[in-house]
RNA sequence: GCUGGAAUAGCUCAGUCGGUAGAGCACUUCACUCGUAAUGAAGGGGUCGAGGGUUCAAGUCCCUUUUCCAGCUCCA
């Protein structure tokens, strides 16, 4: 696409340009000489382009970069709405994010009244549209600026910004902001919006500065757009694993029992334990695991070796006194048990309990191991962020020639879960490592640290995933792969860690014999395959909104007879199916067959055998799926038995 | 830990100006014996999260606390 810029020079946009593009030109004071440009020949007011949501397809904000530059604009125009109700409020920083933006200001918190009547406000400055225009002021003409307008955030912003740093304002109306840009041109683009919700966020994150108050908001140029959002933010709510699991009757929490301390219901324990027997046999009879049982609380003299005194004490839970002197020594005599936040010591001790050779490795522990974590207070939710969890813990002792592939045999294994599980397509691999500016959190020196991330991405890189790589997400003892899932709300957390340790085997003196005789340092590999079963049952609900794969479910299939008198055939059905494994119930309440269906549908039931007098004479059951399917006919049971079988024994998800 | 919101029957929620508690669903009992998303009737069920205060009187106002929710920070 050319446009053709007023002074006469043409100017190639590719076919992928973006809202940003223009914009950027905008900034440079280039693409509002082209306002009265020429677009492939045709002649047209690139103003226009901008701010009335676009004629031409390729200039839509429909692309990423466009989205984001829309959803700033909106967040000035909050900005500047804010100030006009709340001319004491102090502006800080208002960038887009994913699907709208949100704004930090210096002001008291704000109910929901007060949101609507910014609402308001903005909605009156987007009719006026006033035009949004740049320029930009040496540092300390900058400076100068924001201290007459009395924003000392903004000051302490450009202060910190580099010495020979552009200063970029924008203003629209009687606001000017500080900002890189870039911005529509015109605020009346801006049409269709909502603040969603105010909330409380530390000034540049930092828990130890002050507390702001943060808007959000999202903003579309379609009124249909919004309302899809809306409704979309609605329909989520429908799939919320700590709304749908509790409704569902899997957990529930009680006030005196306390804080991340959920109760699984029966429901929710048979998954589990379905997702256990799965797991535990998956890695002891295909992966060569041996399993482990080990205590859930140590004396304090056990962290001290492993150093989780000294770097994890505070997410401890510790029992009894801790009245340890200078030289960790209990002043009062009484031991100090601390329950444990991981299981890697206790597993070594297996290790160490009888000679390695060579020939025993790699030797591959499993536990379904429950810990603790003492997560401050205000960090729980449902069963992603608990106190109390189990996981499909391992750890690998291997030769430092094994290492390479044992690490490839566990990325395999917990991809192979999340395929069964069907959650793969919906995670993310990110590689953990150490921040070299905090060195003090962690163990070891910085040319330790770069042999063993070196030797992880090396092995990433071989087994061709697609990772990212991010500072101070490592372990204190070594870097990690982490799988990361993202809860209904896009908040995402860590739903399966593969680890390599590079100090803990020194630490516990761990060693095997190699082929001369001489003892040798292992290498050692912390591992999940699956996760946290909280965790994962938790994705589950929400990746299926609640209807789980049919092998996972408590309850697969409900025989519904018609009246009582068919209950003799029910029960025949009932033994067979029963005698097949499958979880079976029936519903022998004299009720309406409808009703009883009504019931079965709402607890997610996969199938539902409706059993009658057709069904008895002819030794079939009329089969209902659950969902949208209803109902498939009478087919023979056996017929029936057989497809169900072997979707269990497929794990079949949908 | 921080900011804000919330807590009333098993669940979802109503409860006005401070005057001692209500609905639907669920549950129990009875009748109905039924063909693909709710049969009808009757009945039982609440220390209004907990503790304290104000008041003649508190579900309602104030303080403390616990839990839940949204977000921030944190997540070895």
């Amino acid at each position: 696409m050319k446009i053709t810029l007023k002074d006469g020079s043409v100017k190639e946009y590719g076919q992928a340009m973006s809202v940003i593009d223009i914009a950027n030109d905008i900034s440079e004071g280039l693409a509002r000489v082209a306002c009265a440009g020429e677009v492939d020949g045709k002649v047209v007011d690139l103003r226009t382009v901008l701010t009335e949501d676009c004629t031409l397809s390729i200039l839509t904000f429909q692309d990423e970069a466009g989205k984001k530059t829309f959803r700033h604009t909106a967040s000035h125009i909050l900005a500047q709405a804010v100030k006009h109700l709340y001319p004491d409020a102090k502006c800080t920083i208002g960038p887009a994010i994913e699907e709208g933006f949100y704004y930090d200001f210096d002001m008291p918190p704000l109910s929901r009244e007060d949101l609507d009547a910014i609402e308001a406000e903005m909605k009156k400055i987007v009719k006026q549209g006033d035009e949004i225009t740049t320029f930009t002021l040496p540092r300390e003409e900058a400076i100068r600026l924001m201290e007459e307008k009395q924003e000392p955030y903004k000051v302490e912003l450009i202060r910190d910004l580099p010495e020979d740093a552009v200063i970029s304002f924008y203003t629209q109306g009687d606001f000017t902001d500080l900002c890189a840009g870039p911005h529509l041109m015109n605020t009346k683009a801006v049409k269709f919006f909502k603040l969603t919700s105010s909330s409380g966020a530390y000034w540049r994150g930092d828990s130890n500065k002050k507390m702001l108050t943060r808007i959000y908001g999202t903003a579309y140029t379609k009124k249909a757009d919004l309302e899809e959002r809306l409704a979309y933010l609605e329909t989520i709510r429908l799939r919320d694993h700590n709304r749908l699991g509790r409704e569902m009757q899997l957990f529930t929490t009680v006030d005196v029992i306390g804080q991340g301390l959920p109760l699984f219901m029966p429901k929710g324990t048979k998954i589990i334990q379905t997702l256990q027997r799965w797991i535990e046999d998956l890695e002891d009879y295909e992966w060569g695991y041996v399993r482990t049982r080990t205590p859930l609380m140590a004396k304090s003299d056990l962290y001290k070796i492993s150093d989780h005194w000294f770097h994890y004490k505070d997410g401890m839970f510790i029992l009894g006194e801790d009245d340890e002197d200078e030289n960790g020594v209990s002043r009062s005599g009484k031991e100090i048990l601390a329950l444990r936040p991981m299981t890697c010591p206790f597993q070594y001790y297996v290790y160490k309990a009888t000679q390695k050779s060579y020939r025993d490795l790699p030797y591959r522990m499993g536990e379904t191991s429950t810990i603790f974590r003492n997560e401050d207070s205000g960090e729980m939710h449902g069963l992603t962020r608990v106190r109390q969890f189990t996981i499909s813990e391992g750890h690998l002792i291997c030769t430092p020639e094994q290492i390479k592939e044992e690490f490839k045999g566990c990325v395999k294994l917990a991809k192979y879960c999340l395929t069964v599980l069907g959650l793969e397509e919906d995670v993310t691999y990110r590689m953990s490592k150490w921040d070299p500016n905090n060195s003090d959190k962690y163990l070891g020196t910085p040319e330790e640290w770069d042999r063993v991330q070196d030797a992880m991405r090396e092995i990433l890189d071989e087994i061709g995933l697609d990772y990212t790589e991010e500072d101070g997400e490592a372990a204190f003892y070594g870097p990690k792969l982490d799988i990361q899932a993202k809860n209904v709300y896009g908040k995402e957390d860590t739903m399966i860690t593969i680890q390599l340790d590079m100090f803990l085997a020194e630490r516990f003196d761990m060693y095997y014999v190699d082929q001369n005789g001489e003892k040798k340092r292992p290498y050692i590999i912390h591992r999940t395959s699956m996760g946290c079963y909280e965790r994962t049952l938790a994705w589950l609900i929400e990746k299926y909104a609640g209807a789980l794969p049919t092998w996972l479910m408590p309850e697969q299939v409900r025989i519904l007879p018609i009246s009582d008198k068919y209950l003799d055939y029910a029960k025949q059905v009932f033994a067979k199916l029963r005698a097949a494994d499958i979880k079976v119930t029936v519903d022998e309440r004299a009720e309406k067959i409808g009703y009883k269906i009504r019931e079965a549908r709402l607890e997610k039931i996969p199938y539902m055998l409706i059993v009658g007098a057709n069904e008895e004479a002819d030794h079939t059951v009329s089969v209902r799926r659950r969902g949208d399917d209803g109902d498939l006919g009478a087919m023979p049971l056996d017929t029936f038995l057989a497809d169900l079988t072997q979707e269990i024994r497929e794990k079949r998800h949908d």
